[in-house]
DNA sequence: ACACTATGAGACATCAATGTACCATAGCAA
DNA sequence: TTGCTATGGTACATTGATGTCTCATAGTGT
């Protein structure tokens, strides 16, 4: 089915961002309430997304192109090392709802290898800034990329943590987390 | 039933390790599954743990009283500030894979008030190094409490997500959480 | 040896979610 | 208007997990 209506999209656009509300709530939630959530029949729902898997997939694939796309200027203004990441991570901080029903879900959404490459490579380009930082001695090259990578990976999602729990807001999230990640805690 | 005898603890432990192993690889895994690896029957799990639900709850607890039981020594020795955290990245570091599985079964887990009460009570102590770190000095007073201990609490997860992998020890990742927690990344 | 208790195996009922099929209706495009 | 397409609603079959129950068997403490 092309499923190319107006109407179509309408049904679709609604599913995918109940999805993500729902999901968000509750990562065990059924189909019946993502489509009652997003007022559209359940069979419509099944019109669109093959299965339950489909659909989630579908929302991690969407979600990991809004990061793309954030990160899309600063990618454009060629920035390097500290200065590139601490503007990935005022990009990346106000996504918080967007992706944190996917933590939950992430045990289904890797089975998608395409899930998987994205998420790979956008972990590979932050690899690459961490790299470039080392080289341009913005970052100790004690410390194993890996490390650095994954430690940023945490930040972001403290960040989000926190947004989402609106304990702050985006902005200071990203702010904390780059004042913490380049200068510790130390008085 | 009272299932005091020697088998039954058997059965029991045997239960509860199956559980963080197979939860650990997939959190969806169903009670046979869990039984199935434990090499007891799923009528015996039944008798021991009600529901799915209470055999989770059951894992949680007894994960957080082993993070109480690592922070013991430390308590005892009436370590202060900057040493007290740097002692307890240390001692939790090497529970990485006791805690990985809860991080996809939280929303399950915290249904129960016991294993609420018990993390935030952690977060406190923790929240109380934090401040006792500020007073000695060691500590940023311009960065906030709570999200230093954020910060912390992703600094663990950080750390048990690269010991899972066989990225590295769990020394290493205490010594690289010490280290970028307190001086940051900065070259 | 004896009484007791936990176990494994399997049958069984239940339930919730999944996925399919059909049809009358309403929106769309020409 | 006319033919096409997506929809809602509903009925239905299926599946997988959950939780209960029973009984013969084997381990345990005395």
């Amino acid at each position: 089915m092309k499923l190319s209506d107006p109407r179509a999209n309408r049904s679709r656009q609604a599913l995918l961002s109940a999805g993500i509300e729902v999901f968000l709530v509750n990562p065990h939630a059924s189909l019946t309430e993502v489509a009652a959530f997003a007022g559209v029949g359940r069979a419509t729902l099944y019109r669109h997304f093959e299965t339950r898997e489909q659909l989630i997939q579908e929302l991690a694939r969407e979600s990991l192109a809004m990061t793309d796309k954030a990160m899309q200027p600063l990618k454009a203004q060629k920035l390097k090392g500290r200065e590139a990441i601490e503007a990935m991570l005022h990009a990346v901080m106000p996504l918080a709802n967007r992706f944190h029903f996917l933590l939950s879900l992430w045990s289904i959404a890797e089975d998608d290898p395409e899930v998987t490459d994205i998420y790979n490579r956008q972990l590979d380009e932050m690899a690459e800034l961490v790299e470039q930082g080392k080289k341009a001695g913005d970052i100790n090259t004690a410390l194993t990329t890996t490390w650095i990578v994954t430690m940023i990976d945490c930040l972001i999602y403290a960040g989000w943590y926190l947004v989402r729990d609106n304990k702050c807001d985006a902005r200071e999230a990203a702010e904390s987390a780059v004042q913490t990640l380049f200068s510790g805690i130390r008085a």
